[in-house]
DNA sequence: TCGATTAAGGTACGGCACGTACCGTACCCT
DNA sequence: AGGGTACGGTACGTGCCGTACCTTAATCGA
């Protein structure tokens, strides 16, 4: 009845499942998830709000989702020769992911999900095991050049300075963290630590 | 004309207002920031809404005036006499107040001040300061008693374990973080770093 | 002492968004 | 062909924010 020509074939199922999920994501790319409005991912996605219900039971649980789809990216672990260079350099990939709207969304949905459980332990999954495995492996490697000394380093030493640069960026305002703070983590914190254990 | 008998003279200016912000920090303890709704606030300190939004522009501002008093105690500084039991002592403290639905507020309050870059400002302030305080004096004991070496410690250095421990409980699910990872933080991480340091 | 001014109380909105209900209709399977 | 299921459309009910408008009490200045 409408003006929209998009009446063709009725989606069904998983093809449908997709187009929602694809306009909640843009939704929350563009306004972040205080403009993840149901009424305007159905718009969007050129359904009705009958159509997300059936599959997501309120709209914290179809933010998470749309977050999954958006936090998909990998960065490839760093491999500059010397440790110190690999941190920083995985440092400011993190503090460059900061930057991008995403953390304001991540900070929105983790308040959101307060009251459901099963949300907060898969946001929690995607924030833990985002970062241990690249800094193991720079690990990995300054040891084989003997830079640290062998053995298994604890994964909470690991990731100690990706912890700080969290909590920089939690604690000073939402900006980037500035390079010199990352500096000072690598060098003050980072590197007296792991060259001390074994 | 209402039921209620506290009609027996009208409340005005400063002595109205603490009765808001009672009634808001009540609100607060018990329903955290999203139950924090101006009518319920108005209801319990026996007014209505005009008389809050004469004092704070929006639902945002009350809350973050509501956490300042929520959060005005203070915890002392522990002295058992060596570095690590201050230390271990410092970090239980700490967890016993994420324990409370405050940290929950926290993370609300922060989300929802996104657009309020005044309100993010006051929010960051206190979350700043709440600890470096405390882990210098314990730092300093140390030093006296010759546990660590002399000369001033970095800050960040200093409050490398309050850091993981906040770190630990955004990460991982939304109780009280066990006991024996405040050990594990302090004995793997914190001690080597301060001993170190110098 | 007495009006004028200020600040409170009371209430009713407009607007928006979540979540639900109902009904007609297109698709799919047997 | 016929039944079951899922989609489209729409209209609600509810809750809350923030505002407008008026009434009433308290305070202050002359």
């Amino acid at each position: 009845m409408g003006v929209g020509a998009q009446a063709a074939t009725r989606r069904r199922g998983a093809e449908l499942e997709r187009a929602i999920l694809r306009a909640a994501v843009a939704e929350l790319a563009e306004s972040g998830y205080a403009g993840l409005t149901m009424d305007r991912v159905a718009r969007r996605a050129g359904t009705n709000k009958n159509a997300i219900y059936r599959r997501w039971p309120h709209r914290a649980a179809l933010g998470v989702a749309a977050y999954r789809q958006l936090v998909t990216e990998q960065t490839p672990t760093p491999d500059t020769g010397d440790l110190r260079g690999d941190a920083l350099e995985l440092l400011r990939g993190v503090n460059c992911d900061l930057a991008t709207p995403r953390a304001e969304v991540l900070r929105s949905l983790l308040a959101s999900a307060n009251d459901e459980p099963e949300l907060l332990a898969q946001l929690h999954e995607q924030v833990a095991d985002g970062g241990t495995g690249p800094w193991l492996t720079i690990l990995d490697r300054a040891a084989a050049r003997g830079e640290v000394a062998d053995g298994t380093v604890h994964p909470r030493v690991a990731t100690v300075a990706l912890v700080l640069l969290r909590n920089e960026y939690l604690t000073r305002g939402l900006t980037t963290v500035p390079d010199n703070v990352l500096v000072e983590i690598v060098d003050e914190v980072y590197l007296p630590l792991v060259r001390r254990t074994g």
